[in-house]
DNA sequence: ATTGTGACGTTGC
DNA sequence: TGCAACGCCACAA
């Protein structure tokens, strides 16, 4: 396959580690991974998620703001903010509120 | 190897 | 976090 699985597989491996009703963001991921500059790429590796067999929950990845920069590639428009609202997160346009409440740090509950 | 790009982040204003 | 610009890394063509 990819040896590229590597680094994408973390992604995911940690993406789908995000508990119920909780967020967390592209550079929190990506600093767990050891790649704090690759922000970029986890948010990339997310695209590719799609092709990924398994699952990736990446309405619960959005950027350091809490705001839903990815809804832009899901399937609806608002899908992505419909799924945090179902997980208890609140959602105004795009913009998590409480993202400090919400927010889950890997590097914290991970390691 | 070179270029382009991207679901970001940080710094500056 | 209001907007602009740079940087930064990984991947595709």
């Amino acid at each position: 396959m990819k040896k590229s699985e590597n680094f994408f597989e973390k992604v995911y491996d940690v993406a789908r580690q995000i508990p119920f009703g909780r967020v967390t963001s592209y550079g929190a991921i990506a600093k767990h991974l050891g790649a704090v500059r690759s922000a970029r790429m986890v948010g990339w590796a997310m695209n590719n998620s799609h092709n990924q067999e398994i699952e990736v929950p990446a309405h619960r990845v959005v950027n350091r703001k809490g705001l839903l920069t990815g809804k832009h590639h899901f399937d609806g428009t608002n899908l992505m903010q419909q799924l945090l609202e179902n997980e208890g997160i609140v959602v105004i346009d795009n913009q998590i509120q409480d993202l400090d409440k919400v927010f889950w740090n890997p590097s914290e509950e991970l390691k």
